[in-house]
DNA sequence: CGAAGTTTTGAGGACCTTCAAAAGTTGTGG
DNA sequence: CCACAACTTTTGAAGGTCCTCAAAACTTCG
């Protein structure tokens, strides 16, 4: 898998694109926003809790997290990230970061200024409505991941991240056919399924053992689709693929003063 | 506790204005918004997984929760609004809702038209940032009773979620002291912090004794705040009691076209 | 090739659940 | 205003899921 920066913008270009419909000149708008791609190893933070960032991240290649940590030691992954997605997003508006960013594989982002995405936002009533939109759907994706680990037991919790993160491969062209890299250790998931690492791993070979998924070293498939969904309970709804409501021509959720 | 329509629309205004500045403009068409009053029952159902409103509703008195419901017939509780607050704001731009919404005292709700609420954000800027920024810290609420679900014990869990809502209590000014009204069952409680009824009740006897709380009837007292927050490991950062971060002057999120 | 990290396995135990029933509270209709 | 039903809280006992600790096997990487 390689991108460039082209592909990274187009990438999420094309994600707003098809969710609400952007005007070619909101398109054209966005691929002149001015970037600087920057590069993370693997296992570092691109951003820490408490952090007032001036710049959102565009991931174009890596896969990231966002995390809390708790002064117990242990961490709980809130979400994942993965290329076309804005990491702190949130931060154009919320001051200071409630959570951290952590790379685990080697990452580049393109940074973009939040004057600048404001200023677009500012012109293009469509690309805030579909900023508004992702992090709408970044939260609906947070409330499926607080019903997972507070209604579900361990086999399904973990098939259901195992099927969201999929799903969300497949919807961002990631992935082809039922097969894809998931470069998450043992107690990653543990953090984002809210179990520990030993757990995690016996639960993975129920699910082998089952036929439900195979995995071979970092690689994933999704044997069982069917079985997996019935199991987790998966719907995707939530991921919410369709895009947003738009509203009548006239009622735009924001408008230029005459018109 | 007695609240008329003006006073939740002006709780809702102050709100907002507290936490971003709203400009005297932006109050006053806020003000002028139509509304609909709407009565709801103790234990009914607002809005159901799957509908399509065409309305938001602002909370006037009473309790409400957000909440998925699961094939095996367990629920999770996601979120609890509160007077001033704005359920499914996220409606505006989504169109199928992912979870249904419940009454947990008989309710009052305005119903704002998702138009008329579009058209005053697409004319006042600020208006629209303030709606954003909403919606951004319920996702970060939404991110901390994730991790609170997932990687606390039963008493942290349970401390944590009292010391949510008597913040946000507090910080509605629905609160005097450290008292309030918790119209919650134990079985609400357990179904926002993924546990038992049975479980709750044993870990409420806990911190009772611990003389943490104290309860009568559905009166809930904070009597030791520090060994409360101490053992939640309870920071209001997440709440974002603070406000939004302000662009500058010429960088609104919205503009108009000259200007 | 050695060191560090990851996966796997085992054993014991804790936390929380399940089931069941009693005690207490609230709400409703006669 | 009492009686009764429905709901909520409380208690007990048994058991299962998941955790902790520990160590071995395996993999990755410099």
């Amino acid at each position: 898998m390689v991108y460039n920066e082209y592909s990274a913008l187009s990438r999420f270009i094309i994600k707003l694109d098809q969710r609400g419909g952007l005007s070619t000149q909101a398109q054209s708008a966005l691929r002149g926003l001015p970037t600087r791609a920057r590069s993370f190893k693997i296992h570092q933070d691109i951003a820490r809790e408490g952090d007032r960032p001036t710049h959102c991240c565009l991931i174009a290649t890596g896969l990231v997290s966002r995390y809390r940590s708790l002064r117990s030691g242990s961490r709980q992954i809130v979400s994942f990230q993965i290329p076309g997605d804005i990491v702190d997003l949130q931060s154009l508006l919320v001051v200071v970061a409630d959570h951290g960013v952590h790379t685990h594989t080697a990452t580049t982002v393109l940074m973009i200024a939040h004057d600048d995405l404001s200023n677009i936002a500012a012109e293009h009533p469509d690309v805030a409505r579909a900023l508004w939109f992702d992090t709408l759907v970044d939260a609906a994706i947070c409330r499926e991941w607080t019903t997972n680990v507070g209604r579900r037991d361990a086999r399904q919790r973990l098939a259901h991240l195992l099927l969201e993160l999929a799903v969300r491969f497949k919807a961002a062209k990631l992935m082809a056919v039922d097969t894809f890299e998931l470069p998450l250790t043992q107690a990653d998931l543990a953090d984002a399924t809210g179990m520990t690492a030993v757990h995690v791993n016996r639960t993975l070979q129920w699910l082998r053992g089952e036929r439900l998924i195979r995995t071979d070293g970092r690689t994933l498939t999704i044997e069982n689709w069917e079985a997996m969904r019935t199991l987790a309970g998966f719907d995707t709804t939530y991921l919410h693929l369709e895009g947003p409501r738009i509203p009548k021509k006239d009622m735009r959720l924001v408008s230029r003063e005459a018109s």
